[in-house]
DNA sequence: CGGAAAGTTGAGTGGGATCAAGCCGCGTGG
DNA sequence: CCACGCGGCTTGATCCCACTCAACTTTCCG
């Protein structure tokens, strides 16, 4: 189809040798103004994880949070029925475990969808050096309320239509920010995650990407989605969210 | 029908007599042992402000959080179609503007629904504050943790009856930390509201109520409510979530 | 090559939305 | 005082979107 596109087998070749993790998250915000040491000693690298692989267990002690620096992950719940829901899917720059601090123990599971490395934070050596600079407190508080309403799929988007719409446009978005291309890429999750993040049956999510190819919206091939039509998806995806 | 549950009447008359309004989230968290007049000077108290008024619009800057002291209010986000969504409910102990940091700016209304008090502190003060009280910066970072995932009514509940009675639920425990009535109590927000929040017609929780009635489970007059077979509606509500 | 999981497609159904009408409580003004 | 209007709430009738069930194909991995 096109060139540079997001595509996590030739990405994860090059997960090796990347550089100094939690650069891309302190140094654009000054935290290490104060002591570039200092955060150091905090971080341990993590990885390469393998597709499948948890990261953590729904109700494991919760320790330490983490920044993903390549692939992609999903978060899973179980309720009391035994049923999964996909709660989010996160992306390099995204820090996993935020939703862990309040009760100690963790929500949810964290799988990997692909290949992923990790930097880990023990928390509580992290907020112990919050305390003595100033913008990483700040970058926390406002990684955590970030956090806070994108828990789920569907914030105001109600049809099927809408949901699929506004989450391949948030896929699109954060491909960008990343600087991949941004109208086309490759899925690293399958049918039946999006479909659990989305509260859609699989077949429900199988019938609208071949819809959506069908009014020229998009062009699909497996895992490969290219966004065609931007303008009418957006038009169809009512809510700003995304993935 | 009962005696002591909680109504927004009699309650707002004993507002004004209330104690100094941040101890309930700081004394229980040792949060003053370090220097109880270093929070006086943060807080400002807000109110009494009436049913109907807002206490942020949507697109406001953010600069300050709110404790809700008394009262019930609930966040509102409307979408580019001007469709409006009730987001979630806040109740006493609830502490606002939490979504809005990251940003800078109020994602949604917040709309009291009875009479309300509040505190308000200046933001950039209390984290300001918080790097000399670790207390206080753990306790915001729970608050934020807390508020992830809380965020929508319907975690994991998929049909009208799962998320009605998990709703009822979640607002039953609320009463009960509260101190009120676990079973009995009355609501402060419109079938719109809830309709809203849980993401169904007004239609339908007005049907949901009347058949949760016949079937026994509730009796419902109107605004109050009595939780008459809680099992039954705790074996309905697949996951744990709440209001 | 074979088995399993993922994905697709079709047919039928049902839950909840929508449309429409009417009721009730309440404030307003004549 | 009642008439009126309005918004919240309820109830009924109908419709349609998405789920379910079932069969089949494709892909993935051994």
């Amino acid at each position: 189809m096109a060139s540079r596109y997001y595509n996590p087998e030739q990405r994860s070749s090059a997960a090796s040798c990347a550089s100094c993790p939690y650069l891309s998250v302190c140094v654009s915000e000054g935290v290490l103004d104060s002591d570039p040491d200092e955060l150091d000693v905090l971080v341990e690298h993590v990885g390469p994880i393998h597709a499948g692989q948890h990261i953590v267990r729904q109700g494991d002690a919760f320790d330490s949070i983490a920044l993903v620096r390549v692939g992609t992950l999903k978060s899973v719940c179980v309720d009391r029925e035994g049923r999964e829901q996909t709660q989010s899917f996160h992306m390099p720059g995204d820090v996993l475990g935020l939703a862990a601090i309040s009760e100690g123990v963790h929500p949810c599971s964290v799988i990997a969808l692909d290949t992923v490395m990790l930097c880990r934070f023990s928390f509580p050596r992290v907020s112990e050096a919050a305390l003595r600079m100033p913008a990483l407190q700040n970058k926390l508080f406002r990684l955590m309320s970030r956090d806070i309403g994108r828990t789920t799929g569907l914030t105001g988007n109600r049809t099927a239509d809408e949901r699929l719409a506004a989450f391949l446009l948030g896929m699109a978005d954060r491909f960008e920010r990343l600087g991949y291309s941004r109208d086309h890429w490759q899925l690293t999750m399958s049918r039946m995650d999006i479909a659990s993040y989305l509260r859609l049956a699989p077949e429900t999510v199988s019938r609208l990407f071949r819809r959506f190819q069908e009014e020229g919206l998009l062009a699909v091939e497996g895992r490969e989605v290219e966004l065609v039509e931007r303008d009418r998806l957006e038009a169809m995806a009512s809510s700003a969210m995304a993935a």
